[in-house]
RNA sequence: GGCGACAUAGCCAAGUGGUAAGGCAGAGGUCUGCAAAACCUUUAUUCCCCGGUUCAAAUCCGGGUGUCGCCUCCA
């Protein structure tokens, strides 16, 4: 499998550390509000590859943090911590808060099919660690106090801009609104590793430390999550592109100085879902969140397909427009996997056709999770001159990786109708009913009151279909 | 200002040197009393622009343009 690997700017054949095994580790949320749906973009497309990995054989073990050490700005919230906004706007208390979001982030993670990784560390349940690998790197002189708070020395390092050629004069300090320049710190770009002042006075959660009452900084937890539960030899790490700098940046030059060798191989990056004004952010623009999805009648696996059917790399542009697109699509190809259900083929598998047909799949995906392309080896497969046990198989195999539940929404599909044509609710035997009457009429060349009939269904939400087996009915 | 990614039909999108996949929408057809559904056919002389390399470029190189992202706490 090759993966496109931020650190080398090129696709790369994979090579694990250990043969056979995979240790990956992803940024988790900060729990203080929803996930929108480009957040989820990033989970999507990093439980493609989690799948895939263990699809083409891998042992894989997948770590997840949750940030809910509450000290971030956002930058609407100037001057406030995200997470107590959240908890007075609620009036809950941090804690509560953070509990609440993670609970609703696996909620909305499992209605999109992704995976709950192996490992779930929240931030809070580390601090021991985080305070460890600080107290290390003061010792090896990678860290420096100032101001009371410990600050990590970007100087000391031979290479600091890893995914960038970034030149320290170029950065521009203050780019965004409300932060400005910390007058602590020895070099432009170094980071906090442990706060114990700071301008967010009403801080509710502090730890003590060698260094005084405090909280630690944002990309220690990272570091130390992953390096606790996978080793100092990391292969894969994901996280959005906007993370790449400083987080990820900050994250390797922490976790090398403190381990002294090389850290992770292999930095998979999601871009950005868009909408038509830029960046998707929780901050601007209408929030898009899955529950909003549900409440307009979408269906959370048709945003997933959504998803797959752009590349990970590139932005991709959220419009309802687009998404209706992929409903009728999604909707599609359900009813042509509910038709090979239908015909009940209990075949033996075409092993040798499955064979060739499974390597467009398998190749797409192997070029840098092409999903794209994987969803066209499915359209393939579909159209191709195999059995329906062949298909489904084979169709079942694939759904494994892309998660878009096809087959049981297949099954659900076959399922209502059957539920229909059994139900003795007074509505459906009203169909049936005006069905046999619309095919006298039609017999009898009655044309109006056939035309009638299905305009009055129609109304009701009931479209007709005619088939050469007789009239069958469809309930919106 | 610096750094990076991307630019392909009405829309989404694949393609990484050999003559433009696939999906949605549209058009035509088969079927049908008419529809719907399904199925079949069809839709880019051309890949942001200008040069260059090559027998051959959407693909490689140089120069533009545009969009998006990052530059200390947004995935």
């Amino acid at each position: 499998m090759y993966i496109y690997n931020s650190l080398s700017r090129k696709k790369e054949e994979f090579v694990p550390n250990v043969p056979g095994k995979v240790n990956m580790y992803t940024c988790g949320p900060t729990v203080y509000h929803y996930a929108h749906i480009g957040n989820l973009r990033s989970y999507i497309m990093e439980d493609i590859l989690e799948k895939y990995l263990r699809y083409s054989g891998y042992d894989v073990k997948r770590v997840m943090n949750i940030t809910d050490v509450g000290h971030l700005t956002s930058d609407a919230d100037e001057g406030e911590d995200k997470m107590l906004k959240g908890a007075k706007r609620e009036h809950k208390t941090v804690m509560e808060i953070a509990k609440f979001y993670t609970d609703a982030f696996f909620a909305d993670c499992a209605k999109l099919n992704i995976k709950t990784p192996d490992v779930v560390a929240p931030a809070t349940s580390c601090i021991d660690s985080f305070i460890e690998v600080i107290s290390s790197l003061l010792e090896k002189g990678y860290a420096y106090e100032a101001g009371g708070n410990i600050y990590f020395d970007t100087s000391k390092l031979k290479q600091y801009y890893v995914f960038n050629d970034f030149k320290e004069d170029d950065l521009a300090v203050g780019v965004r609104e409300g932060v400005e320049a910390d007058d602590n710190k020895r070099n432009k770009a170094d980071f906090v590793l442990w706060f114990t002042k700071s301008k967010f006075d009403d801080q509710e959660l502090k730890w003590d430390s060698p260094w005084g009452i405090g909280y630690p900084g944002w990309h220690i937890e990272c570091s130390c999550i992953s390096m606790k539960n996978l080793g100092e030899y990391l292969d894969i790490h994901c996280g959005g592109i906007d993370n790449a700098f400083p987080h990820h940046t900050n994250e390797i030059a922490q976790s090398e100085a403190y381990i002294g060798h090389k850290w992770c191989n292999y930095w998979f990056h999601v871009h950005h879902l868009n909408t038509n004004s830029g960046k998707m952010s929780k901050s601007s623009g209408e929030f898009l969140t899955v529950s909003l999805l549900e409440s307009k009648g979408y269906d959370p696996l048709v945003y997933r397909m959504f998803c797959l059917q752009s590349h990970y790399r590139k932005s991709l542009v959220f419009s309802y427009e687009n998404l209706d697109n992929t409903v009728t699509a999604y909707n599609k190809l359900v009813a042509k996997i509910s038709a090979l259900i239908a015909q009940n083929d209990e075949s033996a598998v075409d092993t040798e056709s499955a064979d060739t047909l499974r390597r467009g799949f398998t190749d797409a995906l192997d070029n840098d999770l092409n999903t794209s392309l994987a969803i066209t080896a499915l359209y393939d497969l579909l159209k191709a001159k195999v059995s329906a046990s062949t298909k489904l198989s084979l169709i079942k195999e694939y759904d494994a990786v892309l998660g878009l539940g096809l087959i049981e929404a297949a099954e659900k599909q076959l399922d209502e109708k059957a539920d229909e044509a059994k139900s003795d609710d007074p509505f459906i035997t009203e169909i049936e009913e005006l069905i046999k009457k619309r095919r006298d009429a039609k017999a009898a060349k009655d044309y109006a009151t056939a035309d009638d009939i299905r305009k009055y269904l129609s109304e009701k939400g009931v479209t007709l279909i005619d088939t050469p087996e007789g009239t069958k009915y469809k309930i919106d």
